[in-house]
DNA sequence: AATATATCCGTACATCCGTTCAATTACACG
DNA sequence: CGTGTAATTGAACGGATGTACGGATATATT
């Protein structure tokens, strides 16, 4: 007669994953980082700024190719989580990215993320 | 009389970046990627199971302290996307993180971003 | 064979999110 | 002061998404 298999299975891993593991509220925090950064048009923002030392929300909708409308509505949520700078002058404003932004991370990250593979297969049907 | 700003308004930064912005394609794909690893669950998972060599549903279950259910849904994500991998030992299911994962990156950027400031107040309201 | 366990799957439901359209504010020009 | 442009905003719509629940499948125990 063996085990009944009642959870934990391994009482070892189980412990080391959760003296390491994020906490529920961490990792909430940083899904909604990664949930701002996981758009097509906030990310292609973000990527363009970076180009640049600003730009005002009209220019951006060229570079991007899409409405005034999707712009300002993305540069607000980045606005509102402190991820860039807005700047009026006249009528228009400029965004730059926030100081702080760790532009080089971004950068690195988002060129190697989108040469990563397909990823598209099952393993174990 | 100047200029009455159509735009482009700066033609020269808006060709420096377009030449250098993701497509919209490209940006399509780095979402669906980030949208993955946006979500609590799916982001403690690969982090626990990046602290162990494998683990099995129940146990994942009991180191994230959710249901059975989301921990087997946010599973079958990662594992379409190619993220994990499974394999099958008797009336359980042991997941690992696939061959060829960026470990140390994802878990670097785990702790750096997890780890920035707040962000959270306007700038010129 | 009968029962219990581990996992998965299909559905229903609520929720969140991005786009669109129309309307509005703010400002420059004449 | 009126007109047109830049940008924001609010409401409505459609689409996608995560969770909970019940059932189904496969396997192990007695």
């Amino acid at each position: 007669m063996v085990d009944h298999h009642h959870h934990p299975v391994h009482r070892d891993r189980v412990e080391a994953a959760r003296a390491r593991v994020l906490s529920a509220e961490e990792a909430g925090r940083l899904a909604s980082l990664l949930g701002l950064l996981a758009d097509p048009v906030r990310a292609r923002l973000l990527d363009a700024l970076s180009a640049v030392p600003e730009l005002c929300v009209g220019d951006l909708a060229l570079v991007l190719n899409v409405t005034e409308d999707a712009v300002s509505y993305g540069l607000r949520l980045l606005r509102l989580a402190g991820l860039v700078t807005s700047r009026k002058e006249g009528r228009m404003v400029f965004y730059r990215l926030a100081p702080g932004f760790p532009e080089p991370l971004f950068e690195h990250c988002l060129r190697l993320l989108t040469a990563l593979p397909r990823a598209h297969e099952e393993d174990d049907p």
